[in-house]
DNA sequence: CTGTTAGCGCTTTCAT
DNA sequence: ATGAAAGCGCTAACAG
């Protein structure tokens, strides 16, 4: 592999004059340009990046932390940062954090060690305060799907209670006053905002809010399954289930239809996210829209503003969802 | 950020003692040891992974190259990746090929650039050619979903051919003689192979293949969707729909309940690749199962073995796919 | 077992 | 506009 040095023997120039056209800067003469880049294909030369970060104390690189690799959700979020990021000459470095403390902290701190320029991380099990002093050292970083108010600026996050409140709206403008509610962990931010929406609009309706039809899932679908068969088995009242995810959502129409009742006939289902299976399921699910890819794309603009400083506006922190009507609500 | 000078000196030992206890070299006095690890301690040192790969020319990563970022099928292959090379203490950098041929060659670029210890790569639209010219470079590499045969102990892939046969087979065990076919773009070597299978299926049992039953789609929901409109306006006469892939037998079976065809009373379909939404669809889809996170998985050994020289046996190149029987095949 | 020394390939002052 | 020279933080002979 040759390296700069061969190429300023080759071109008959020095080896600064190398770096220099290597990185654009300007006051080189257009003549030695010619020169270097002549040798430079001649040479089939390619710059060593490992090199280039210990000098510059820049890796061009952005260390995403996701919960998982795969499942809808990251698989969009991670192909709107990366397509972006891409179109700045910026690369990533992707790792799994399996919404485990220890983990999400080793795969920030391999992010750091890897000099990584700055970071985007969507982390569930890490506490506020651990984040907060993060944030106060070296490498700088974004949250996604994360609301702290000590650091909002660098937080891009949905309006979780609106969705869930904008969901369970639905439902109820449709005739139903008896709504079970799946929901996600309690412990996670936001499965609570989500399920307070819920409540707030049962209160808007004067609607009680009824415990007994909670079921607390861990936003997988087998949970879903779970919460719909705790349902029926004991035979509690209700004409729709609102429930905090579509993956959950899916689960609990099997679990439906799995005691044969016909969906939304019997029973309206709604979902939260609007991932992209919501479309394959029969009946095709109503949802609410989270707007991840433009999230993540928003989050990779403020580094690029912030790290890289290049000159864009409107940066924005708050997102809203959307209903999306589909089949899966019947009007009673 | 302290460098490893000043934990030499804190710790009273030359710069080597601090790098050999750094990298667990034999032969350091247990009292280096300690006073070193005590200094680092003191100091919250953190190696500069940049500086080690620089002087070491190893950079402890695998850069993975992948078509898409989302869709389920990358995702089980990334975190099959991802948790094994994990457990090794090796990483991952990945990037995305889109299935073009320039994006691809610029994924490979920066992945050799980025100096990874060795490649793992899903590309469908780079040639044969250039594949076999890249292995006689630097950067080590291997092939998933691709066979070559000059580089075959390098390739992990599946039987399509045996894939596309079972489901074809199971179709007319079932009772089925006028199937139709969803393929994806015969271009691709996959597909090719698949539909390959199919034909093959049908000599088997004395079945004429007919060309007018063929549609060839792109491997996503829609062209399934197309394919299935076209089929049916076209008034031929079918029983079943064997798909490439699961995303266009969910867009054909749309397209088939867009008709008010019952599925799977008057028609069967079958899928290919067993990804994790064929449970949700209804019916639940009867497919061929790829077992994309165990060949990720051989892949990583491979390298593992290869490139890291642990202690690997086993490496298996080729997989064979399964019959997955759910509910979308109706026995005539 | 430990220390000395020379790089790895590039960027970046500072002169000229 | 160009060149010389000093590192970036670490590894890896080599010598002792």
């Amino acid at each position: 592999m040759a390296t700069i040095y061969e190429v300023s023997e080759l071109a008959g120039v020095s080896l600064s004059s190398v770096s220099r056209v290597l990185n654009n800067h300007e006051h080189v003469s257009e003549k030695t340009k010619i020169k270097v880049n002549a040798a430079m294909k001649q040479l089939n030369y390619r710059p060593n990046s490992i090199a280039r970060s210990l000098a510059s104390n820049r890796t061009d690189c952005i260390g995403i932390l996701v919960s998982e690799l795969h499942g809808p959700f990251y698989g969009d979020m991670l192909t709107g940062i990366e397509t972006q990021l891409r179109a700045a000459g910026k690369h990533v470095i992707i790792t799994a954090g399996h919404s485990d403390e220890k983990s999400e902290k080793y795969g920030i701190d391999f992010l750091v060690n890897r000099k990584c320029d700055a970071l985007i991380l969507l982390v569930d099990a890490i506490s506020d305060q651990d984040l907060i002093e993060l944030s106060h050292e070296s490498t700088p970083f974004v949250l996604l799907n994360r609301y702290i108010s000590e650091m909002k600026e660098k937080c891009f996050y949905l309006d979780n209670i609106l969705g869930g409140y904008l969901a369970t709206k639905q439902l109820i403008e449709q005739g139903h006053k008896d709504i079970a509610y799946i929901s996600g962990p309690l412990k996670k931010q936001d499965a609570t905002e989500r399920h307070e929406g819920h409540k707030k609009a049962l209160a808007e309706f004067n609607i009680d809010y009824n415990e007994e039809l909670l079921y607390e899932g861990d936003f997988l679908t087998k949970s879903g399954h779970e919460g719909m068969t705790y349902f029926i088995e004991k035979q509690l009242t209700y004409t729709a289930v609102a429930c905090a995810n579509d993956e959950m959502a899916s689960g609990a129409m099997k679990g439906a239809r799995d005691h044969n009742i016909a969906i939304p006939q019997e029973c309206s289902f709604i979902g939260f996210d609007n991932v992209f299976f919501t479309e394959y399921l029969y009946p095709q699910l109503s949802t609410i829209h989270y707007p991840i890819t433009d999230m993540a794309k928003m989050s990779t603009q403020w580094i690029l503003k912030n790290i890289y400083k290049k000159d864009i506006s409107n940066i924005q922190n708050l997102f809203i969802p959307e209903l999306v009507l589909r089949d899966s609500v019947q009007s009673i």
